[in-house]
RNA sequence: GCCGAGGUAGCUCAGUCCGGCAGAGCAUCCGCCUUGUAAGCGGACGGUCAGGGGUUCGAAUCCCCUCCUCGGCUCCA
């Protein structure tokens, strides 16, 4: 007579023989629902933790199944992925040391130690061997050794004992976090006899037993290779060794790896529509943009088209900062050294400071400005400051200049110069809250403006392990005003530790495009360090002096990759508010160039955007030029329309209409530019 | 900075492996056509083949260095 066991799922329960398996439980339990990938089982205590579908369920524990479809069960396949990945790498290039292969968003990667780079034509090996190994339907079973054993056991792969290695001196969550969202080590928790860990390894099994490749591993796993439905490897790239620069660099091979081909295809559709959308092509093809060798990576020149959306951008951002109660300053591109040894730029920021400008006649060195604060100090240093004027709210779009290395810059995206709508709020202790929550409402309302929709994700960064300036009372201070707005403003926020700025916490803001992407734009920053150490103040109502807290803020973040960002989501054909050309004419033919230009007038007089093409080319080459450049409306105009003083309108989106008043589409367009413009300029 | 892939006309790309007159389409300009909703026809113009050095009778092509671009590591607005 076996012992027997019970297991629950909602209200249901059931009593199974001990030695059941998860899936074996979820079928008693009739729990399952559509593909699951492995099992979620609670304990007895309440934690929750993964479960591999084979593997037998303790006592007393509730079941249920992830399904492939959801985030969690696709980072489980995409595990899977990976493993299978590693083991055609293993098989195709005899001798590889592998080192670590979690899922990430949309797929996973592999990081391995090989004689040379992989090539293209590697990957198609790679992935064709993947398929032949997925075919064979080998299971993913799952193994507790002992540390001794795995070390034995990995004893030829240097990167896997260093893993195992790293449990040992307690730095296992430090490896954890160089795999990203997930990582390989097996250590599955220090509950081995004896004190020792307890490492898992996942074998994958030939139908026949045979053993085929093994992997140090936490798991879980899909139960057999050709669980993994679709998959296709993207690219591969060197990576350090636990991201590191002072450690060997691997190779790492990306992937994607989806519940169906279906799902697999849709994300390759979007790769591809990110690509065809990209901000570069777009800009160049638009001419929005320029970015001539000659001028340097990570600089950016704005066409007319370009700067004239850019123009919108900063009008609504002025009139709005104005509107709420910050006052505007200017202040130059570059300053004496010593500036940014106060700030302490010169000793936390050096590395991404351009280097001085030695001048013959003078003491100092100067130096392009990173950042703005220093200036907006010396604006509020201006005189004596009281209580009374606080906060006191300095705005500028100020131009700035950091030294990012070669291989980090791209594109707009992040750039060597750009501009920032920056703020520094100076106000009391008991005003950061306030000022926070009131700079996450601006954030909300400049999305919404611009088409972004609600903020996808609100980030508190916390302090910095290495490099920060400050004691921990002020620290903490500021994160729990950072949290508390937060929580002020309504939205759910995570905690990013440690990845504040050195002189403060802050609040990152993000957004989702027309495509679905998430992008960094927004970040509020709450400083107590540059006050104190330019040792600013104002004078209290007790007529004493107080220091005041600084809070950084940027809402576009930067213009130039807000700019890329608008571009991209909305794919070039921005709203009208927005479009550099709002209106063009297409006369039939040269003899309506006269009327053409009289309608052009017309809505030229009302501040719309218009060109005439005044090109001899035919009718159908014209209409593609206006709609390859994707301006809003296109006007057609010939002998009847002149007649009847109408124009037939031919909307970049919808359908055309004919014999539309001029009168009536002015006041259309004009209210359409209007409406889209919460506030407009005067 | 490191690893990999690239750089040929304003744009998109052949030609490079295997050294032998530098090409096409689009754009631009000129001419013809006088047009009714996504490319009319013809011609012309346009190149230090990213830059420099080397090998060679001869280099876009092979070798070296530098710059720039792209994808990553890392970082970030």
């Amino acid at each position: 007579m076996s012992p027997s066991i019970t297991v629950r799922h909602g209200d249901a329960s059931v009593q199974l023989d001990a030695g059941a398996t998860a899936l074996q439980a979820l079928k008693a339990l009739e729990a399952i629902r559509g593909a699951i990938v492995a099992a979620q089982v609670t304990l007895p205590d309440g934690t929750a933790r993964q479960w591999d579908l084979d593997r037998p369920v303790p006592d007393d524990v509730e079941v249920a199944g992830i399904a492939a479809d959801t985030d969690e069960g696709r980072a489980i396949l995409r595990h899977s992925a990976a493993h299978l990945m590693a083991q055609a790498v293993t098989d195709l290039f005899p001798g590889a040391k592998w080192a670590i292969g979690p899922p990430i968003t949309d797929g996973f990667y592999y990081d391995f130690d090989v004689e040379r780079p992989f090539t293209p034509e590697d990957l198609e090996r790679i992935e064709a061997r993947m398929h032949e190994l997925a075919r064979e339907r080998q299971r993913y079973v799952r193994e507790e050794v002992a540390r001794e054993a795995a070390l034995e056991e990995f004893a030829d792969q240097p990167y896997k004992t260093a893993i195992i290695e790293l449990v040992d001196d307690g730095t296992i969550l430090s490896a954890v976090d160089v795999g990203g969202d997930d990582e390989q080590a097996g250590a599955d928790g220090a509950e081995g006899a004896g004190g020792e860990p307890t490492f898992t390894v996942y074998r994958n099994v030939r139908p026949g037993g045979e053993v085929a490749w093994s992997d140090l591993c936490r798991g879980p796993h899909v139960p057999s290779t050709e669980r993994v439905p679709a998959f296709k490897l993207l690219r591969s790239a060197g990576a350090y060794w636990r991201g590191r620069e002072d450690q060997p660099m691997l190779q790492r091979i990306y992937g994607t790896a989806w519940e169906s081909k279906k799902a697999l295809k849709a994300h390759l559709e979007l790769l591809e529509e990110a690509k065809r959308r990209d901000h570069r092509k777009l800009g160049r093809e638009l001419e929005l943009t320029h970015h001539p060798d000659e001028l340097g990576p990570g600089l950016s020149i704005f066409l007319p088209a370009g700067a004239l959306v850019r123009k919108q951008m900063e009008d609504w951002i002025r009139d709005e900062t104005l509107a709420r109660g910050y006052v505007p300053v200017y202040t130059p591109h570059i300053a004496k050294e010593d500036l940014w040894r106060i700030s302490g730029h010169l000793q936390n920021y050096a590395e991404l400071m351009y280097p001085g400008m030695e001048l013959d006649d003078s003491a100092s060195a100067y130096r392009l400005k990173p950042m703005n604060c220093p200036f907006h100090i010396l604006a509020y240093t201006s005189r004596t400051r009281s209580y009374r004027e606080l906060p006191l709210r300095i705005a500028e779009l100020g131009t700035v200049y950091r030294y990012e290395r070669s291989g980090v810059v791209n594109g707009m995206l992040r750039a060597r110069g750009f501009t920032q709508d920056d703020s520094h709020i100076f106000c009391r202790a008991d005003q950061v809250v306030d000022e926070v929550v009131d700079c996450i409402e601006f954030a909300r309302d400049l999305y919404a403006a611009f088409g972004l929709g609600e903020p996808s994700r609100v980030a508190v960064s916390t302090r910095p392990d290495d490099k920060s300036i400050g004691t921990d009372e002020q620290w903490q201070y500021a994160e729990r005003a950072l949290m508390q707005a937060a929580e002020r403003s309504g939205y759910d926020y995570q905690i990013d530790a440690g990845e504040g700025a050195f002189y403060g916490p802050k609040i990152d803001i993000h957004a989702r495009d027309a495509i679905g992407r998430e992008w960094q734009l927004t970040t509020i920053q709450v400083d107590f360090n540059l006050p104190e150490r330019f040792d600013i103040s104002y004078v209290g109502d007790d007529g004493a002096k107080h220091q005041p807290f600084m809070v950084h803020r940027a809402l576009f973040g930067s213009i130039e990759r807000f700019f890329a960002v608008m571009v991209e989501s909305f794919n070039g054909a921005f709203p009208t508010w927005l479009a550099p050309v709002q209106v063009q004419l297409v006369p039939v033919a040269a003899d309506f160039l006269g009327y053409a230009d009289e309608v052009a007038g017309r809505l030229r007089a009302t501040g719309v955007r218009v060109e005439v093409d005044a090109s001899d080319g035919t009718l159908g080459n014209k209409i593609r030029a206006a709609q390859t450049s994707k301006v809003p409306y296109t006007l057609v105009v010939g002998a009847s329309e002149a007649e009847a003083q109408t124009v037939a309108v031919r909307p970049y989106r919808g359908d055309q209409r004919k014999d539309v008043q001029v009168e009536a589409f002015v006041a259309e367009v004009v209210a359409e530019i209007a409406e889209k413009r919460p506030r407009e300029h005067g």
